[in-house]
DNA sequence: GTGAAAGCGCTAACAC
DNA sequence: GTGTTAGCGCTTTCAC
């Protein structure tokens, strides 16, 4: 592996006297009609010569990488963390290299990033989509190139794509608050421009239109974060202020918890406080907090599976009725929530995908 | 773009009645003796067939990939996020891709890695090592390979490494107990056969004797991760239990944060707490905690400078007195730790590596 | 200004 | 069982 004098398959051929074909043969462990002695051999050769293969020849000859791309918007948070894990331990176990990218949310390193990987021949990309580049996720399907979306899904686009029952987890944290005895229920995320955050508080909506109350756009804040915190501000100056608030996402909540940490406001004394969503440090905090977890390991290595399928069959599914699958995530009360209940309602509990046949739960978000 | 017909060259060429040299050229920006026409020509028929190059090919031809491997322990883990993203962003910068790897502190999946990291031919590595392979390693050596250690040094090895000052920042977090009136002061740490944690247990050492305290070896822990708890538990029932305690990094901080909450054991109140770390949860515990924090960025950032610089020069720089780049952090006190003074004594802050030549500041970990 | 030709390191028919 | 050959898609002298 000596930098710039590495041996390559000839320099194996030569020195064994064999053909490189026949060290090719061993390279991939076609032994069958080859002689224990060339055997050998070649095996001498490689490790006196220190011999590795170079892959991107095998690549360039082969038209497959057995690599795929996973662009994400931030690895710095959870989700993406998570997911990608989820995603290289399926691959590896594949045979199949990960090469991960971040976004930050920016159309315009998305399209270079999708750029390069395709560049670099992958064999197929997993992406958490800014959502911004229309053009190129048609060519995907036009192109028929395998292509797994995730955790967030564009209407019109025929792709494959995984996502969290986002409205479903919203209406059950709401009803939950809405259970213990809550009315004036706000809810923050960031902006709503993205399925999963717009379909948080669509679940919030049919919640409290389920339960008979009213919706007042003054408890719905869909900012920036830099914005969230004067926001919330605003807000608990009301005059009828929210009683409880649901945080739309694990960044949210973090402005949220510093806004009142700053301001002696507790929880759930002053307001109650729900996360939609899931932090590492919920067990730390003054007093423990209610968060709604998903599966978000079992969505990434879905996505990988996905992929991989549509890779090894040739299959990319690009048709009207493309797959999408759905997961369901569950409460985790870990404090009464200010209100007499003690529990959330036996109903409102989330129930698992099961997660075999992807087509089989389509659209099943519409189901509470 | 589109699967198993994408355009090539050679089509280019053929589309627009030019060799695939010319073409080559105009991919190359070579711009100099060409006709406009010709130009324009093979522009049309690049966005014609969507032609886009093949960086496989490239590559092989150039024998050089533009693209570095990262092998970090876990990319779960704070550190290793914050560090790959500053070695992304400067590599993205410097028009470098980087493929990045998880070895979860398993030899062998690291030697692994870096096998198929140097079969797709990166022109280099940044590792942050398992400390468990070592003939690996002495192959870079002997091989001159490009390569930058991250975060934990080995003896003997000389290899361009990247640290954080963790005897000083060690050092620091115990005087400022000590300065705080403590002097039954533990410590916890991971098993110690990497060298930061070795280091931070060395650090504690020097600031006791330096104070006079003696040196409790029941007050020191190195442990696994999952017998952290027991062995804390243990150490709180001794007769002359300790009445302060350092976290050796964010993991055995969360384990010791979750007996406490359980076992209703507060800080400062029942036992002093300081963190040779940071998490991101800080400001919302219960009570605020004071925390050591490195320039985790700045070090990811300059390991990638000193791999690049290493392939742009075709220096390696394996000599016996090799690189060694040590980062200092510092105190971060968000509450005071029980003892008498608000303050830590100004000479205790950790100073800032200014960070231009790196030969200047090997080993001045020692100069506390 | 542009083209022909060789070759990067490997694989895969197909001969022998 | 093993060797010959062609070629993956690109770059790069060196002619013309």
């Amino acid at each position: 592996m000596a930098k710039g004098k590495r041996a390559t398959l000839s320099d194996v051929a030569k020195s064994s006297n064999v053909s490189k074909s026949t060290v090719s043969q061993y390279l991939n462990h076609r032994y069958e009609y080859m002689s224990a002695e060339t055997k050998a051999r070649i095996e001498a050769a490689i490790d006196e010569l220190g011999y590795q293969p170079n892959i991107l020849a095998r690549s360039l000859k082969q038209k497959t990488t057995a690599t795929i791309g996973v662009i994400v918007a931030n690895l710095l948070h959870r989700f993406s963390t998570e997911v990608t894990r989820a995603i290289e331990d399926y691959c590896h176990h594949h045979d199949y290299h990960v090469i991960i990218c971040n976004t930050d949310e920016d159309p315009s390193k998305e399209k270079k990033y999708v750029e390069m990987l395709i560049a670099k021949q992958v064999d197929g990309l997993i992406i958490v989509p800014t959502c911004n580049n229309m053009e190129l996720y048609q060519r995907f399907v036009d192109d028929h190139y395998p292509v797994v979306f995730l955790d967030r899904k564009m209407e019109g686009l025929p792709l494959p794509t995984v996502v969290m029952d986002n409205i479903g987890s919203s209406y059950i944290c709401t009803s939950h608050l809405i259970a213990h005895g809550h009315e004036r229920i706000a809810i923050m995320t960031p902006p709503r421009h993205i399925s999963s955050r717009a379909e948080r508080i669509e679940g919030y909506e049919a919640a409290l239109r389920d339960h008979g109350i009213p919706i007042r756009p003054e408890y719905i804040k869909s900012t920036r974060i830099d914005e969230a915190i004067p926001e919330l501000a605003r807000m608990l100056t009301l005059e009828d202020r929210p009683t409880a608030l649901l945080a739309g996402n694990d960044l949210i909540l973090m402005e949220v918890l510093s806004y009142m940490m700053e301001n002696g406001i507790r929880f759930p004394e002053d307001i109650a406080l729900v996360l939609i969503d899931d932090v590492n440090f919920t067990d730390f905090l003054p007093s423990p907090l209610t968060t709604f977890e998903h599966p978000v390991g079992r969505m990434g290595r879905k996505a990988a599976e996905m992929l991989l399928d549509q890779i090894k069959s040739g299959q990319t599914t690009a048709s009207p009725d493309s797959q999408l699958v759905v997961f369901k995530g569950s409460l985790h009360v870990r404090k009464s929530c200010g209100g007499p209940l003690p529990e959330p309602l036996a109903f409102l509990q989330g129930e698992e995908e099961n997660g075999t046949d992807p087509n089989e739960r389509q659209a099943n978000e519409g189901s509470l």
